[in-house]
DNA sequence: ATGCTAATGAAACATATGTTTTATTTAATC
DNA sequence: GATTAAATAAAACATATGTTTCATTAGCAT
C-alpha cells in the first residue's frame, strides 16, 4: 500500500501559487501537469484530494486557489487628488481601485485619502501618510473619523455631546482647540494609516 | 452609422470588477453576456475592442481584467508570532500570506512583522504597528533596516561608518542611545508602517 | 521471486470555452 | 416610408477544458 506522494502535492501546491501570483489566474490542469512533470490526471486527483483536506480550493475551470493564498481583498477606491478636503466621494471621483487584505484591515467599503496638516500628529498621522476610512456615515464616540465641515472635510476624533446639542470634534494636536459643531456629516471611520518610510 | 453603445461597454466593465471581486476569477463570455443581458458573440466583439482601447485586458479563457482593477500585487509573508526577535526567515516559518498592491507599495520581496518596544517611536514605529519589510541583505545609509544584532532582530536607522570599521545603529528615540556594531546582518528595509486606529 | 495493491498515464469522453459565419434586427438617412 | 449601413443574436465551429475509463507500471509484503 502506497501513500500520496507528499513531495508531488507540494509541488502542484507551490506550482498554483506562483502561477496566480505571476499571472493574476489560475493555471489549467494541463498547465499544472506541466508545470510538475505529471500526467493531466494525476493531478486532477491530487487536486480534488487536496480539495477534500482544505489544502486548497477548486471549483471549475481554471480556479484553483493555495488555502494559504488569500483571494478576499476588499476593493479600495483612491479618490483624485483632492484640494484640502475632499468634497463629494462619488464613483467619478474614484481614480483608481487597489485591493487590500481583508484578513488585515478587514471588509468594506473603503477609500484611501492622503492626509493633509497636523492636526491629528498626535494620533500617529502625519502630513502625507495614507489613510484607509471604512465608508459610512455614523460612528462610535471616540473614533476617528472624516467629517464634513462647511465644505471642508478633515480627520477628527468624534465626541458627541447630545445633552449639549453638540458634536465635539477633538484634533489630536494640544496646540490646537476642539471644534464644536451642530451637527456634521460623516464620511467614514478611518481604520488604519499607511505612514512611508523610504 | 451606429457608434457602439457606451452603456454597454460600461455595463460590461462593472460586471467584470464585480464578479472578479466576488469570485476572484474572472468570468466567462457567457456569464458575461447573461449578466448584462446580451450575447457571448456581442460580448466577445466589444471585449476586443475594449482590450484594443486599453479599457481592460483580456487574454485568453476566463481572464479578464479591468484596467482600473490592480492585477499586479505583491505577495507579503507573515511570519508567525516571533518573540522579541525573528531568529529566522524561512519559507517555514511564514505562517500567512497577503497581497498588497504594488502600486501603493512598491515590488517585494516583503514581509510583514510586528513592532514591539518603543525603540523607533519618533519615525513613528509605535508597539504594535505592522512594519512592512522589503527583504534585501543591504541598505542605503540612513534607511530604517531589520537589522539581526546577535539573535535578536531590530529595527534601526542604519549609518555605516566605514572609515571607523563599525556601523552605527540609530534608534529613533531621544532617550536611547545609539548602537555600534562591527557588522550585522540585514534582513530588510522598512518601506511602511500600518497602523491601526480603531 | 511472486502476488497483490495502489498509483499512474494514455486514451477516450462530454462539456464549456472562445471564435467565426450568417441571417436578422435595428437605427439612422434621405 | 424606402434605403442603407451597422450592430446584434442565432447557429455552427474548432479548440481546450475537466472528467472518466482502462491497461500498465511501480511499490510493498509475503
Amino acid at each position: 500500500m502506497r501513500s500520496k506522494d507528499k513531495t508531488l502535492m507540494a509541488a502542484i501546491e507551490r506550482f498554483v501559487c506562483e502561477y496566480a501570483d505571476r499571472n493574476g489566474y489560475s493555471p489549467s490542469m494541463q498547465e499544472i501537469a506541466d508545470g510538475v512533470g505529471s500526467s493531466k490526471p494525476t493531478v486532477y486527483r491530487y487536486i480534488s484530494q487536496m480539495n477534500r483536506d482544505g489544502i486548497l480550493e477548486y471549483s471549475g475551470v481554471r480556479n484553483v486557489h493555495s488555502a494559504k493564498d488569500n483571494p478576499s481583498a476588499a476593493r479600495v477606491g483612491i479618490p483624485g487628488q483632492v484640494a484640502c478636503g475632499l468634497p463629494k466621494l462619488a464613483e467619478e471621483n474614484i481614480e483608481e481601485y487597489v485591493k487590500l487584505p481583508v484578513s488585515l484591515f478587514g471588509e468594506g467599503p473603503f477609500y484611501l485619502l492622503t492626509a493633509s496638516g497636523d492636526s491629528m500628529i498626535e494620533a500617529g498621522i502625519d502630513d502625507g501618510d495614507w489613510v484607509l476610512v471604512r465608508q459610512q456615515d455614523t460612528a462610535e464616540p471616540g473614533k476617528i473619523v472624516v467629517a464634513l465641515i462647511g465644505d471642508e472635510a478633515t480627520l477628527k476624533r468624534y465626541y458627541p455631546e447630545p445633552d449639549k446639542h453638540r458634536i465635539r470634534l477633538h484634533p489630536e494636536n494640544s496646540t490646537m482647540e476642539d471644534i464644536y459643531v451642530d451637527s456634521c456629516e460623516i464620511q467614514g471611520v478611518a481604520v488604519s494609516v499607511f505612514k512611508d518610510l523610504t
